[in-house]
DNA sequence: TAATAAAATACAATCGATTGTATTTGGTTA
DNA sequence: TAACCAAATACAATCGATTGTATTTTATTA
């Protein structure tokens, strides 16, 4: 018997042309398995599997043996069967509204470097902020058996059922930077509402009356916060809150014009707070165009620390986020939830501080 | 024995907590597979995949059974045994310097696309110009089993061992904007050298007689090729070519700086033509603090068109690369080769064209 | 109605690694 | 040397879906 599987495996490594060779479909699938170096070595193959995996029960004679055997045939471990019989695949599904807004891009390499260091990898999708590609991107990294979940949700979700049947049926879910509060999912966001705070009280003490504000969608809490953080502020100096003064949209470029050509209408307007600074930026350089002057007629104050915020003229005023730390923190509590099942879920959502960065504008 | 079957998911899905339980494994493991099924409506389990599968061979009435009961029991495929099973995981891997560049997040955008359009997942994974990562990041995708590769190489990659290896023992390989020439794997470029003449011959047209060029790594062909064409413009307009008056380095912020400094040292410098924006854009905020006047002293052009490019003061004259399209067509090149095993790889390589954007600098 | 073809379904092996249990080997003690 | 224990290894089931082959059922024709 012995003899016969030796010889089957000279065949097969041997004789490829050979009318000798056993089944054709030899050829196609070269990589060596766990069965090719037992066969090799007439050894069992689950000590082989221990052997790879170190494991204790196997000696350090056969070991080195089996070790040198699989560098020599090239043999690299299948993961997909791997993770097939241990419903773990050590990965990480990361979801976010877009890759290219720097913020997230920062966020996204923080989570690498925490994953990768713990031994995951860490799988990465975009929404456009559109329900329907999160919902399907949740669905495969669920049928991908994806060990946990980081996600930023889109500005369109407002019905979290997915989600609640990733949580279900999938792993752990943290939130970062835009929270749902959804049971058992601790989230990791920045405190908005100081921030936006200081944002609104920098303008106000520069000597601004009429302050308008650029929000996101409402449904999301961080616009929410950011909002309310700018109407304290108002309050705290007698500033009256006028709802027309809060401009809602999704803040990308276009908004920012359209916003732009508002405030030129109004006339009186002296003060821009905006959610971010994709928005602020444009609308500068479409009031530049048309003859404000920034900051002597219009004060702006933006959100997110871009790099394009530091080039442009004047520099904008913004809130820096400690990303790359979102990243890492969120990325660290999600593998400590994913490894330790029975963990106490509550009180683990952080909140971190950001800083306001004066500049020019 | 159909009876005792049927009892067993009986006491599965109904009775958890009493002690008649079979095993305490089971209530772990909640999620329904196609033997569940199988159980439950006592049709095999060949027959149920083939259903899930609409495979001709199942009848319309117990498909629509099949379905129904799928659907009621809350079946989702699991991946990794199917994966497994046909040794194909509907997944591209795509390696990229880094994806806070915006045209690499645009090339990623119109690879997610055509992927999600042609029934793949799409992983990404970011080098940071880092060899051991992108050796690495290979191998994982390696041993995941994705079904093809998608990379623009690192700044440090010099041996291509782990790309040949992947070649052989994993799928085929597509690389954009920094190609390899490795045996039968095509890439998809933009024609550097006759953008690189185009964006000097302008700097010439416009009066500058000292152009410096700022370079990346030259093992990476495609700033060879950007140089080469920087070359041929000063021949063309018999203007001396300088080896001194080429500066090498990674094109970071860090180097833009860097070579703004030496540009002041050698006083008599008139234009610049930097193979990307993020350096010519530091070097003009560098140059413009320490007086220099863009472009009445010094004419800049970049290459990539980045955002800010269109932002900063003056709006900076660079070279817009089709990137979205580039993402596209490396994806859809790649599953054809994917798909169609015996394609002929010769002449699938394709060089796009990029167009100049004349500015202010 | 019997014979036959075609359609539908069942059986069983497989993908490659893991892991609980059983068996063998080697060393130690009485 | 027999008895015993621990270390090392082998056996066999398993993860969940797929797929070639065999069998059963149904429909069709003579």
């Amino acid at each position: 018997m012995y003899f016969i599987k030796k010889q089957f495996i000279y065949l097969r490594k041997n004789l490829f042309g050979s009318t000798f060779t056993p089944l054709n479909l030899d050829m196609k699938n070269t990589k060596p398995t766990i069965h090719d170096i037992s066969k090799v070595l007439n050894i069992d193959s689950s000590t082989v599997s221990r052997a790879l995996n170190n494991s204790p029960r196997v000696s350090k004679k056969t070991k080195d043996l089996i070790l040198k055997k699989a560098e020599e045939l090239g043999y690299q471990k299948n993961t997909l069967a791997s993770n097939l019989r241990t419903s773990k695949t050590n990965t990480i599904g990361v979801i976010v509204p877009r890759i290219s807004r720097n913020f997230f891009s920062s966020v996204i390499s923080g989570i690498e470097e925490t994953g990768y260091k713990g031994g995951y990898n860490v799988v990465i999708g975009q929404t456009f902020d559109n329900l329907e590609r999160e919902q399907k991107l949740v669905s495969t990294f669920l049928s991908n058996r994806v060990d946990g979940l980081l996600i930023s949700i889109s500005m369109e979700t407002t019905d979290y059922e997915h989600l609640e049947n990733y949580k279900k049926n999938g792993g752990p879910i943290v939130f970062y930077d835009r929270p749902v509060s959804l049971k058992d999912c601790p989230s990791i966001t920045i405190n908005d509402f100081e921030a936006s705070y200081k944002a609104t009280k920098h303008l106000i003490l520069k000597g601004c009356k009429n302050i308008v504000h650029f929000s996101g969608v409402q449904k999301i809490n961080l616009y929410k916060n950011r909002k309310e953080g700018y109407f304290s502020a108002l309050k705290e100096y007698n500033i009256p809150i006028r709802e027309e003064y809060v401009f809602e949209a999704k803040l990308s470029e276009e908004d920012g014009i359209e916003f732009a050509k508002r405030i030129l209408k109004m006339k009186h307007i002296d003060g821009i707070y905006s959610a971010n600074d994709t928005a602020a930026i444009s609308a500068i350089q479409y009031l530049k165009s048309n003859g404000i002057k920034i900051p002597k007629d219009i004060s702006v104050v933006g959100f997110n620390n871009d790099p394009i915020s530091a080039v442009i003229e004047p520099s904008l005023t913004t809130i820096n986020q400690p990303d790359f730390e979102m990243g890492t923190i969120a990325c660290s509590l999600l593998i400590n939830l994913i490894e330790n099942k029975n963990i106490q879920v509550q009180n683990l959502s952080k909140i971190l501080t950001s800083e306001l960065i004066v500049r020019n504008s």
